[in-house]
DNA sequence: GCTTATTATGAATAATGATTCATTTTTGTT
DNA sequence: AACAAAAATGAATCATTATTCATAATAAGC
């Protein structure tokens, strides 16, 4: 087995574990056990607990935003942009709900016990927001007088919340996309030029 | 001393301690320490440690509820009062920095470590945006095809996110009045029947 | 097949900190 | 003031677990 894949065996045992007990909660012995390696070899991989939440953070919010631009790639309307971050961000919650269960409990109180961590990787995520809405600005298609830095986290924010709240109870009343669309709806006549 | 001043006291003492080290971090002892109590007296006031932060969750939230229902009681204006809204959950940043912290690093979390602790106090303040949309929607003022249970996720999720920026980062970029009133106008103008 | 280098193991260590409880201090009553 | 009841103390207990490291297993080179 080469190096990397037990690097990412062993991330993908701590986002299981991880997500069903929390950080703190959880054992090295649990992450070991998930990914069938003996306790002391999680320290080959990694330098501390801490390193394997952090480890996991940059890997995984970086193939997000891989991805995520990929979609926007081939879409010019920023509107419809703004569609698809949303669409985007709620299906991670289909495609990996341990994933973004740690993300939601345990990335955002990193900041608090990790004191040299700076989530940058968060960052560019949602950086991609404010992008969108500049473009949407100088194209004549979003009102000048909003702010791009206040939208980006209100967005992201509302989406998120929308994640959380699915995450937490067991069944969403309405569809993913029924509510991603009526979400960026919502947004999106708030900061169009002039509503239909 | 009275008892409940001395409950007080620690919940005020744990406040402080939770928003600096995070609840795993924090030890009885921190508490104790900045309370100015020993150890075990804690224990004469609270069942253990969740008990603490449980207890505090109940408690403080049950105090912000009662304050917006008070500002929102002589409002009728269903746009007015979701301003209100905003503007007060923003306000709560300035007024106790150190409680928004623990609400929005320990609260979320919580459900996950805590298994019998269902936060209804946490679902009653949100409910608040979904009465006034109701309101709105059966006063004309706000379109009959919003969601109010997505526009109350939505719209506190977009408040709360601002929020954490500005707990975690120094220093706000823009006001608060000015930051509540800008979000507010982007899902005003998003959920009102006609826009001016 | 033998030797060396790499990788993996898991029992032992050592620190930590929540909780308990025997003892002391404070408060209230007569 | 003397006594009882209530409240507070903090040192000792005891379970918990991240990390280490001597040893073993596996792979690579020749």
């Amino acid at each position: 087995m080469r190096v990397s894949d037990k690097h990412q065996k062993i991330t993908q045992a701590a986002v299981k574990v991880f997500a069903r007990k929390g950080f703190f909660n959880a054992r090295i012995s649990d992450i070991a056990k998930e990914a069938k390696v003996a306790d002391g070899t999680i320290y080959l991989y990694f330098n501390n607990k801490y390193d394997i939440l952090i480890s996991l953070f940059e890997d995984e919010i970086g193939k997000i935003i891989v991805k995520v631009k990929l979609l926007l790639e081939n879409e010019t309307d920023p509107l419809k942009m703004l569609e698809i971050y949303a669409i985007h961000h709620l299906s991670l919650l289909q495609d990996q709900k341990e994933l973004v269960e740690v993300l939601q409990m345990e990335l955002r109180q990193s900041n608090k016990f990790i004191k040299e961590y700076r989530n940058t990787k968060f960052i560019e995520y949602i950086d991609i927001i404010s992008e969108i809405v500049h473009k949407g600005q100088d194209s004549g298609h979003f009102r000048k007088e909003i702010m791009p830095g206040v939208i980006k986290r209100a967005f992201f924010g509302a989406l998120d919340e929308m994640s959380r709240l699915w995450a937490l109870s067991a069944k969403p009343h309405y569809t993913l996309e029924e509510t991603a669309k009526h979400i960026s709806d919502i947004f999106l006549r708030g900061i169009v030029v002039r509503n239909s």
